[in-house]
DNA sequence: AGATCATTCGAACGTTCGTTCGAACAAAGT
DNA sequence: ACTTTGTTCGAACGAACGTTCGAATGATCT
């Protein structure tokens, strides 16, 4: 009693029943040492990141976080985990009611980007630290992943047959998630334009690219 | 005398004044430990790869490893700096006596793909450790990288100027990066096509995308 | 053969790692 | 007031870390 895992479950009981935002004490709490673990992730890495330097960086100490989770991996899988579920939610939510697959590409362009460069510290972690889950949580995590990734599989064949176009649509995704990706390997975000205006010329580059693929056939 | 930095600049002095290729023993036996560190790094990342890993993988003990190398992060040098120079000096050497601007840029991409897939262990090292090495090793490495990316912006300058096209070179160059490097993340050997096959299919993605841009304003 | 050098290794150094434990404090319920 | 439950912490655990050292090999030369 009192330990982690059964004040987890009490509180998450909470947090669906009582009220529609309850945000407990709890909750609060662990929302905050994510976000402090997600920026030292991204600043040190995983394994070169301590529970020492979370702690520090948290304010809490160091046998205090494992109140609130009980291994570093964990830690890990919880950042991971409610990263792409909101990316994936806030997609599906703009997607709906469009239906121009050109523009629908667009918007998961933008929708990636956007969110890749205001989270820039969760995506750097959730791009870089991608084998470390071992079988169980690293499971969860590639099945959040594989679903993103058939969305915009699913949007580029849409495109495919409303233009009449021929490619290989996995070398194009998996193209397109390299160049949007790298971004964190290099923006700055006081030097370089912001999340709008790279989509727009992302979407150019990719969009003229695989559309000017009128009719030919496939490379084989 | 007998000491590490001792051995290694003695057998250095040999290597370039006695013979071409005179592949000393010391140097045949660095050699082989840096491919298997090289693939142990790839495995596990720098920080997550342990002395002892690399001792058990190459064969060698945990102290024997230090005569070649006086830590862990000169060792992570000697992999990242050896892997740039290789690539960079092939691609010079490619790119000699090709003019046609598209062309070079195929060969850029077909060059970097091809080594990429090749040495898959040490490109994923190269693009995943990027920021571990402190300031003596990281600038030096830094700089070859520069080196490396400026070819490319000029490689697209020449495009550019040539066929009278308008868009930000730099986002260009950073999303070819982006799509190339990506790879580390996706390609399989045995199932996935080939580096001819796919340079061919991304150089024609990239190429129509920004030969598309004629005359046209740079975005904002 | 002995001497000199290059190479390898077992054993240990001190440090830092992730994690645990029991006590202490705070809040809420009775 | 006392009890209960939720939250935090100092101190320590054993294990693993990168690195060092002196002795033991192997090779080369006189």
């Amino acid at each position: 009693m009192g330990s982690p895992s059964t004040a987890r479950r009490i509180s998450a009981r909470h947090h669906r029943a009582v009220t529609p935002v309850p945000e407990t004490r709890y909750d609060r709490r662990l929302a905050e040492i994510l976000n402090h673990a997600t920026e030292v992730f991204c600043r040190k890495g995983y394994e070169g990141a301590s529970m020492r330097d979370l702690s520090r960086e948290s304010g809490m100490s160091l046998a205090g976080l494992y109140y609130y989770f009980e291994s570093k991996e964990r830690l890990l899988y919880l950042i991971q985990k409610h990263t792409f579920a909101t990316i994936v939610q806030r997609l599906k939510e703009r997607l709906e009611g469009v239906s121009d697959p050109e523009q629908r590409i667009r918007i998961f362009i933008l929708n990636h980007l956007e969110y890749f460069l205001a989270n820039q510290a969760a995506m750097k972690v959730l791009s870089h630290e991608d084998e470390v889950l071992k079988n169980g949580f690293g499971a969860e995590v590639a099945a959040i992943k594989r679903e993103y990734y058939r969305i915009c599989v699913g949007l580029l064949d849409e495109l495919k047959r409303d233009r009449g176009l021929q490619f290989s649509t996995r070398l194009a995704v998996l193209s397109l998630f390299g160049m949007m990706n790298w971004i964190y390997t290099w923006h700055k975000p006081r030097v370089d334009a912001d999340a709008d205006s790279i989509a727009g010329e992302m979407g150019d580059i990719f969009l003229r690219g695989v559309m000017a693929a009128k009719g030919r056939k496939e490379r084989q």
